[in-house]
DNA sequence: TCAACTTTGTGCACCCGTTCACAAGTGCCT
DNA sequence: AGGCACTTGTGAACGGGTGCACAAAGTTGA
């Protein structure tokens, strides 16, 4: 219980913690499994299974202390302590990231900035001077950095990752569109545009291919008692 | 078989199809399925699990025919049409998206920018000029947009989502940190910066449990970030 | 004190996705 | 033509995650 929480759950963790923390600023002292699971977009037999791996931290007839649900959470993720990260590559996507107040507020302290152009070292964004690339070791090594974030056009990006992990990065967020390839070691995980856009289209394309084929026979439906057997719509 | 793939197998196309443009790009003509795995970062029994969920695209022996194949996957993510998207928020983040060119590249056009903010509104972003966000109804109906992009801070995010929702979008990528609601004929899909960071530091807290009690461990469990499935709003 | 009510924590059955292993199909070489 | 080497497509076993349903635990009110 205390081994091991399934991948699932860790990956849904943050989204109560910031459920939590909004009830918290609004006052709210206790939830109810039901109303956290509504808050955070999920069923409450699954909220409470994936609070139970951390404990039992709530109350039967009552729910849960925000205050202290939010405490446990918080440990559970290593948000205790504070994450020291390096963003490499400040261009657009950089630059929006750098200035992102959503970093500093949960225990995430940007460390440096790094980039390859010269036009670009030397600037300010986000209160902090952007560094040439050829600092990452140093930085990495001097500030204790733990994870390294590639906001590097593609071509660059598995070199900079490389880097990152020599110097001894084992945490990486990628936003470039490769497949970065690092010892198991490291962790890697990947924001892509693209993709989620990619899998947009294909359920609006679903969508519109249902809408034309149900149109007609919505009618014939109508004629025979079938219950609802059409899966409406996709969603969560 | 034809009759519905499943939501894993598309958020991993995607993948597949940018290691196979990246092929083809190199004037390869056949790829074998362990040689695309590879190249995806899946396994190659996973991979062909995946595809034969499009049909039969394959020669035994041979491999995959990388131009049909590019093609095949582009017909059935439905990138052969041309997808209209909106950006609501043109911030920091709405910023980096309006010039991001990896948009058009994949048969997605941004058909406008909106936003609350006087001083923004008039401004060329990325070759577009920003209109203001009442105009949002009107943006919809007149583009026939598709897919709504929320790039505003949290508290707008419901709201904005809504007016989309009403003007008949039905794909919504949200990049502010709350869970939106929507009918379930609605699709969202979330990107969440913050949540990535707090999976990363949960593993690395991890990490350096392990390192520290067991003392001679040189490896450590290595784990893949998901998939969307998105998780994602749906994730998952 | 006790009964009625609320809510948690979890055993269990089910479902989806992953992985293995191999038969079947294809090209190549002799 | 026939054997050989290679690769796909898939049946089947497996594992993890989800949702249901309920007993246990706690609260409230009389
Ligand atoms: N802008 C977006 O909205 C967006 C969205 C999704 C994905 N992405 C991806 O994010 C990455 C960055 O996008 P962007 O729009 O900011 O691109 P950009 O070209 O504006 O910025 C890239 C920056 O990286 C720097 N750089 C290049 N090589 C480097 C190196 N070896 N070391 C350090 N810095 C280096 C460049 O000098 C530049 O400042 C790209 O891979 C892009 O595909 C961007
Ligand atoms: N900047 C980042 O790197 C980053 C990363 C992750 C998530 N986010 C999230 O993305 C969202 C935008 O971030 P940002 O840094 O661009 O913020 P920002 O404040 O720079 O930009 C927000 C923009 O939205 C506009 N806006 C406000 N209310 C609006 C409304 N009702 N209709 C239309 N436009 C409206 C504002 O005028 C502003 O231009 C936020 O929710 C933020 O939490 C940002």
């Amino acid at each position: 219980m205390r081994q091991g929480i399934p991948d699932a759950t860790v990956a849904r963790l943050p989204v109560y913690l910031r459920a939590l923390t909004t009830l918290a600023e609004d006052g709210t002292a206790t939830v109810s499994s039901e109303e956290l699971a509504a808050a955070a977009g999920v069923g409450s037999a699954k909220l409470r299974k994936d609070l139970s791996h951390l404990g039992s931290y709530g109350t039967r007839g009552v729910g849960y202390e925000v205050e202290y649900l939010v405490y446990q959470i918080s440990r559970e993720l290593g948000l205790t302590q504070d994450w020291r990260v390096v963003i490499v590559g400040v261009g657009n996507l950089g630059h929006a990231l750098a200035n992102y107040g959503g970093f500093v507020s949960r225990g995430f302290t940007v460390a440096a900035l790094l980039d390859a152009d010269d036009r670009i070292v030397g600037e300010t964004v986000g209160g902090l001077v952007v560094r040439p690339v050829d600092d990452l070791e140093e930085v990495v090594a001097e500030q204790g950095v733990h994870i390294g974030v590639v906001a590097t056009p593609a071509p660059a990006a598995q070199d900079v990752c490389d880097r990152l992990v020599a110097a001894g990065v084992t945490s990486v967020l990628n936003f470039a569109p490769v497949v970065l390839l690092v010892p198991d070691t490291v962790m890697v995980r990947k924001v892509d545009l693209s993709t989620e856009l990619q899998i947009l289209a294909f359920h609006e394309q679903r969508q519109v291919a249902n809408r034309l084929s149900v149109d007609v026979p919505a009618r014939v439906v109508a004629l025979e008692p079938d219950g609802g057997t059409g899966r409406a719509g996709v969603s969560p």
